[in-house]
DNA sequence: CAGGATCCTCTCTGATACTG
DNA sequence: CAGTATCAGAGAGGATCCTG
């Protein structure tokens, strides 16, 4: 495996703003964006079928965190001219590669889950 | 691999609160606590060390980021009685077993940089 | 149905000054 | 050296009401 330490480490502030992972990091780092892209990964989704579909998740923040999501490329927004309309997200082949990193944090944290759990009692 | 979607989603709000996947991923996606998790894969730094090596980084962010990554069991601070007081960060066993999956976030930001640079600019 | 607009709160971040 | 205390600003998150 590569060593993280041996990527580019971003040493001055200009560097940390613009370095491509701690952007990455940043956006699944935020409130609700990987449970959508979870959510999103078994297939597409209309925009209420995803309010629904997350417990304590409100309508402005669905709004903006798919407007963030739209604007890194990871997820897709199609306009159907029905009546009412219709609006159809779902992942970009882009945000389907990240699912497999993203999976491998996930993984990590439920293998170590009892090893956090026991050192936040602490 | 395990497919995202497979693990067990979060959907009520107690359950997304204590998913220890959110957990992880909200540390991770703070603003230093990656690269200060990169700078002690080198070894083991003390305060000031870790201060002087990354710019931008205040000293009063510093404390409370080594503070949250002591309390997650990723850091851990070890006091010496020297005049005046030295004391040492290090990552844990269970620190540098998060280096891994972070590489993988990691290296897929970097694959994948022009990308997700050409969607914001769109 | 899928949002945009407002307003409000809370957390994160940071600058500055002080301490054992 | 390695912090803590205080204060201030910025941004994320959320409730509520309105619209094509």
């Amino acid at each position: 495996m590569t060593d993280v330490a041996a990527l580019p480490l971003p040493s001055t502030v200009d560097d940390h703003r613009d370095c491509p992972v701690t952007g990455v990091l940043r956006r699944v780092g935020d409130k609700w964006s990987v449970l959508i892209i979870s959510v999103l990964g078994a297939g597409p989704r209309r925009f209420n079928e995803l309010h629904r579909g997350i417990e304590g998740l409100s309508h402005r923040i669905l709004t903006l965190t798919l407007r963030g999501l739209e604007g890194d490329g990871l997820v897709s927004r199609t306009v159907f001219a029905t009546n009412p309309v219709t609006v159809e997200y779902a992942l970009t082949p882009l945000g389907q590669s990240l699912r497999e990193p993203l999976t491998a944090v996930a993984e990590w944290a439920l293998r170590h889950r009892a090893e956090l759990e026991a050192a936040r009692r602490d």
